[in-house]
RNA sequence: GCCCCGGUAGUGUAGUGGCCUAUCAUCCGAGCCUGUCGAGCUCGGGACUCGGGUUCAAAUCCCGGCUGGGGCGCCA
């Protein structure tokens, strides 16, 4: 099998010069400056520029010039050494072949001098994505997962998949989508959460999954997805919830650092990336509340945070020289019906909060059944829709616990962006469906 | 789910009852130009979200649908 280039646009080198050549891409942009042209092309690396002269070939340079604009072509011919070309190098085109042609006008233009709104970029994605700035997105994201992997197969983490078709209806806290599944009805889960602890009744004992979220709720922000992705993950025989405080902000620091490689990316752009500093500061829902009452806010004992004290608190950590901090030892009521008690108000919980905004939470889970049970009972769900889950309890369940982290809003913060639809390549919010 | 604000060429905009045969840029097409890289210049092309209503007259005012943006709630 014969590749359609013999190289891509950066790869060319001083040891090509003078030699025939073979390139394809897309046709960025076309200078037509009457008896010579320049064809920009681009790749998967760059672009490099094919240029043409009348003189040399009237017939292939009008060809040549006419070519619609994001048109697929190979060119053959000699790479010449020129300082006026990007890269230093410039194509004398022997012969070329349109591969695909585009039509006209584009539905979103790639080097356009006007700006896209998200909107129309996200209706023409495919388009959008031939931006380099929105393909480093891509490429960063790529590279913060492959380090989630790399992190969690050192600490001795194994990467499952579970499913995503389920039929017990909630596991509480928000709305989910409900589906047709042969004779019965089924949902899409919001989160792996009762599979991870399931694994944990297997002796497998840290496990985690890039997982998918599918929540039905009505919110229309740009925070929000339907559909979104986290890295999810449980581990058992821990003593406390401190234990998977460490494994995240380990985590953490290792998908920070592994962005602050990219550099090519980052400076495309624009964005600095600074690693935190490790351990994070641990601050417990009781200080965390006095702190805020003492800055000017009214909260009462039991209260959440919302919108504007979220805010307000990563403002003061910051301050403090925290950008990154946990919130711990939530009152049992705010948090869901696994998390582990303590005492009778409070919880072994703790979210992880990142200038204002919630990037993950986790807790101790319950392991003892009839705890279990009990605070399914309380926070108004019944028992018998768990039992699948419930009986993996009932035959040796070590103590566990475990975290889920949003990839999107981690990208996000990581990269300064304003709307999580930016961090995923199609997303689905509360009216797109399409593309 | 609640509140506020929008929808004008392919893209992005100007236009708040008659001056709109709708502005500008980009884009597309034709032409000129041998070193462009946001190329330049000349000429041409292309649009008022949909359905009702008010009015002598609606892009402009009113009602509804669809749809976009922002905020809140909730959350990741």
């Amino acid at each position: 099998m014969k590749i359609l280039r013999s190289h891509y646009s950066l790869d060319v080198s001083s040891k090509e010069f003078e030699k025939n050549i073979f390139i394809s891409g897309w046709v960025e942009d076309i200078r037509n400056i009457g008896s010579i042209a320049f064809i920009i092309l681009r790749d998967k690396k760059g672009t490099l520029q094919v240029t043409a002269l009348k003189k040399k070939n009237p017939e292939l340079f009008e060809k040549i010039v006419s070519i619609p604009r994001e048109s697929v072509i190979s060119v053959n011919g000699i790479c010449k050494k020129s300082d006026k070309a990007r890269n230093g190098y410039e194509i004398i085109p022997d012969d070329f072949k349109i591969l695909s042609k585009a039509e006209t006008p584009l539905p979103l233009g790639v080097v356009d001098k006007v700006e896209s709104e998200l909107d129309t970029r996200l209706d023409n994605r495919f388009i959008d994505l031939r931006k380099q700035n929105i393909q480093a997105i891509f490429k960063i994201r790529n590279e913060v997962i492959a380090s989630v992997h790399d992190y969690l197969k050192k600490k001795d983490f194994i990467e499952i998949h579970t499913p995503n078709i389920i039929a017990s209806s909630s596991e509480g806290g928000t709305d989910v989508f409900k589906i047709k599944y042969f004779e019965k009805d089924a949902f899409l889960a919001q989160s792996p959460q009762l599979y991870k602890q399931m694994m944990m009744a297997t002796g497998l004992d840290r496990v985690y999954e890039i997982a998918w979220y599918f929540r039905a709720e009505d919110h229309n922000t740009r925070r929000h997805l339907n559909e979104s992705t986290a890295v999810d993950l449980e581990m058992a025989f821990i003593s406390g919830e401190e234990d998977i405080m460490k494994i995240l902000e380990g985590l953490v620091h290792s998908m920070w650092m592994k962005a602050s490689e990219c550099k090519e990316e980052i400076e495309i752009l624009e964005k600095k990336v600074i690693v935190p500093k490790l351990p994070f500061k641990r601050i417990s829902y009781d200080e965390a509340i006095d702190i805020l009452n003492k800055n000017g806010l009214e909260l009462s004992w039991g209260d959440d945070f919302g919108t504007e004290e979220e805010k307000k608190f990563g403002e003061i950590m910051k301050k403090k020289g925290s950008e990154f901090y946990f919130i711990t030892k939530y009152p049992l009521e705010a948090k869901p019906f696994y998390t582990m008690p303590e005492g009778e108000k409070l919880s072994r919980s703790f979210d992880l909060g990142c200038k204002g905004v919630e990037l993950a939470s986790g807790s101790q889970r319950i392991h003892d059944v009839e705890l279990l049970k009990e605070r399914i009972k309380i926070c108004g769900l019944n028992p018998k829709n768990f039992d699948a889950y419930l009986k993996t309890f009932r035959y040796g369940m070590p103590p566990h616990g475990g975290f889920g982290f949003g990839i999107e809003r981690f990208l996000m913060e990581l990269l300064d962006i304003k709307n999580i639809r930016e961090c995923i390549l199609f997303p689905r919010d509360r009216t797109r469906l399409i593309p």
